[in-house]
RNA sequence: GGGGUCGUAGUUAAGCCUGGUUAUAACGCCGGCCUGUCACGCCGGAGGCCGCGAGUUCAAUUCUCGUCGACCCCGCCA
């Protein structure tokens, strides 16, 4: 049907008579001679219906419009001299068309496709229109890229190629399961997995010794910018490894694709950071180090302080934490909106201090004691114009309310540095957390993570329990996370006790694992990276749903099937479902 | 579950704060002209449930409330 596509037709083609295939993106009609620009996957090319060349054609060519799509036959050639497109790589040439079909027309689009970006949910409804637009085609390319150098790395590095079901069984920990109903089953329902997290541990227990998958995962919580319904994971296990086996392996394939999708590498190797460290540093656990401003614990300032919130906190086993704005100037609205900001984050109050005229003022400041005033100037080395912002809290709550209020002064004060890229190992999570909501210890990664040392050391103290588990972390946002599990039968039932799983319920949610375990289970550990959120960084776009193809709302609905949609009543009768919607 | 932003020709936006005119522009669409354009140009034309529903008012695209949808955030996301 064609000799060529439309982006590759070159010098090297002029005086071949040669046939293409393609949409017509613009058009030209000067009524004596028309222009079009055909286009496919590859590119455009300048097509040209010339009456002194076919009349036919010329007549012909008068008939079509945007987005038809044909297929010409006609002979490349030299543009002539003064019409060259230096705009466009096959500017140097074009295709003066003898003859060509109509291969299909076109109604007018809902929007056009060179213009600028219709809102999104038109987008999504007419999503083949959207992706026929080159910068969204790049995208795609760019994932089929991404795919092709994750299974060659895995590949060269000894890693095996699995699929896992999709079909399987609900498990108590973690993200609310997507449900399927089992028609062979009444009553009885499938979950869609969150991760293949199990079904990789038994590979390694089958003694492939390194699994990999790129897998669709499924949770069913609410929707964000970065997280979708169903998403994919770049899914690694590896047997008789420990941590900085796993790191290194991961660390060689995140360069590998950065290197590929941006065409450079920085930053490299990627630094580490405990969480403790990340916590009482940044106030999080994916700090985005494209700034600094560290937060600074000034609790022991304040020891024999009369100002009675920061003496009421202390008092209460709680800390000061404080982080200085240098090089700005801030207006008493600024600070104000700074206020409301802490507030709206979650901080009981923000109290801000500002040296003015080699003097500190502030609300607060008349409270406050001289050495007080001067330990404060020394600590964070005070300048005339540097603001100091402070929260008195509980530890966690103080660390996490100034890492969210950190991320806010970096963004309103323009401290990020946004043309770089900080990536960021952070190591040696807590194995639990504690639920307030479940009463009970949490697994903070996940209950098959294995502690650093043995949960049988440690007595009460629970929250102090580190895991081998990590996550990698780029300017802030979690790309990827993973751990060394659990690979003997009693280590994996102490976690369970822990957790407040019983034994029963742990044989008959996991018992296939535990008895796994029992049979000759390798050490091993692994990690599962966020494809698409590395897709939208490495690309610098703001949105997962760029990267998808058929993306869905943040209500999950699919705008072009209108899926989530009712089903018929036979289709309830097979699966014996009666539906109350209250 | 909660907070916020947005919704006006096919599309992208303006108008709304401060209620009253024929609701404006660009692109697209339709008709005409044009042999070197490439975001072609020029002339003419059609196209509107101002998301939907209430309320306030003599009068609502404009103000208020509700609702639907899209988006951002909190909760949630082992």
């Amino acid at each position: 049907m064609r000799d060529k596509y439309c982006g590759l037709v070159s010098r090297d083609d002029i005086g071949k008579v040669i046939e293409l295939a393609g949409w017509v993106f613009r058009r030209r009609d000067h009524g004596g001679l028309i222009f079009a620009d055909l286009r496919d996957i590859t590119g455009i090319v300048q097509v040209v219906f010339s009456p002194e060349l076919s009349r036919e054609a010329h007549e012909q060519a008068g008939e079509i419009k945007q987005e038809y799509v044909l297929k010409v036959t006609g002979r490349v050639e030299k543009r002539p001299p003064e019409t060259e497109n230096p705009n466009m790589p096959t500017g140097d040439v074009e295709v003066l068309v003898s003859s060509f079909e109509v291969l299909n027309a076109s109604k007018p689009l809902p929007f056009q496709l060179d213009e600028e970006e219709p809102n999104e949910s038109l987008r999504l409804k007419y999503r083949y229109l959207d992706l026929r637009r080159p910068e969204i085609q790049k995208i795609f390319i760019a994932r089929h890229k991404a795919y092709k150098i994750t299974r060659d790395y895995l590949t060269e590095n000894g890693f095996f190629e699995f699929e896992t079901p999709f079909l399987t069984k609900s498990t108590p920990e973690g993200a609310r399961d997507f449900i399927v109903p089992s028609r062979l089953n009444a009553g009885m329902f499938y979950a869609l997995p969150q991760s293949p997290q199990l079904f990789k541990q038994i590979l390694m227990i089958g003694g492939f010794d390194r699994y990999f998958q790129i897998v669709r995962c499924f949770r069913d919580e609410d929707l964000r910018a970065d997280r979708q319904p169903e998403f994919t994971q770049i899914d690694i296990e590896m047997s008789f490894v420990g941590v900085e086996d796993v790191l290194a392996l991961g660390e060689g394939l995140v360069i590998a694709l950065y290197r590929e999708l941006k065409g450079m590498s920085a930053g490299f190797p990627i630094p580490r950071m405990t969480y403790a460290d990340a916590m009482e540093r940044y106030g999080t656990d994916k700090p985005d180090l494209r700034f600094d401003l560290p937060l600074a614990d000034i609790t022991n300032i304040f020891q024999e302080t009369g100002f009675g919130v920061f003496k009421k906190t202390i008092e209460g086993g709680g800390i000061i934490k404080g982080l200085v704005l240098k090089g700005k100037t801030l207006s008493r609205k600024d600070l104000d909106t700074a206020v409301d900001a802490a507030k709206d984050m979650g901080a009981g109050g923000l109290i801000w201090i500002r040296k003015e005229n080699d003097a500190l003022q502030s609300p607060v400041v008349k409270f406050l004691k001289d050495e007080e005033k001067a330990s404060l100037t020394g600590a964070f080395d005070l300048a005339n114009g540097d603001v100091v912002f402070i929260v008195a809290d509980k530890r966690n709550k103080a660390n996490e309310v100034m890492g969210r209020f950190r991320q806010y002064i970096g963004e309103t004060f323009g401290l990020i540095d946004k043309g770089t890229d900080r990536f960021l190992w952070v190591t040696d999570f807590p194995l639990l957390e504690y639920s307030e909501v479940e009463k009970r210890y949490i697994a903070r990664h996940h209950p098959f993570t294995s502690p650093k040392e043995s949960i049988r050391n440690f007595n009460g103290d629970y929250e102090s329990i580190i895991a081998k588990a990590y996550d990698l972390v780029l300017n802030g946002v979690e790309i990827g996370g993973g751990s060394i599990r659990n690979y003997r039968m009693d280590e994996q039932l102490e976690m369970f006790r822990l957790l407040n799983i019983k034994e029963e319920e742990a044989v008959e949610k996991f018992g296939f694992l535990l008895e796994a375990l029992e049979m000759g289970a390798p050490p091993h550990g692994g990690i599962a990276f966020g494809f698409d959120r590395i897709l939208m960084m490495f690309l610098g776009l703001e949105s997962i749903r760029d990267v998808i193809p058929f993306p869905k709302t943040q209500k999950g609905a699919c705008l072009m099937t209108g899926a989530p949609s009712k089903i018929g009543q036979k289709q309830l009768n097979e699966l014996k479902i009666n539906t109350i919607v209250r």
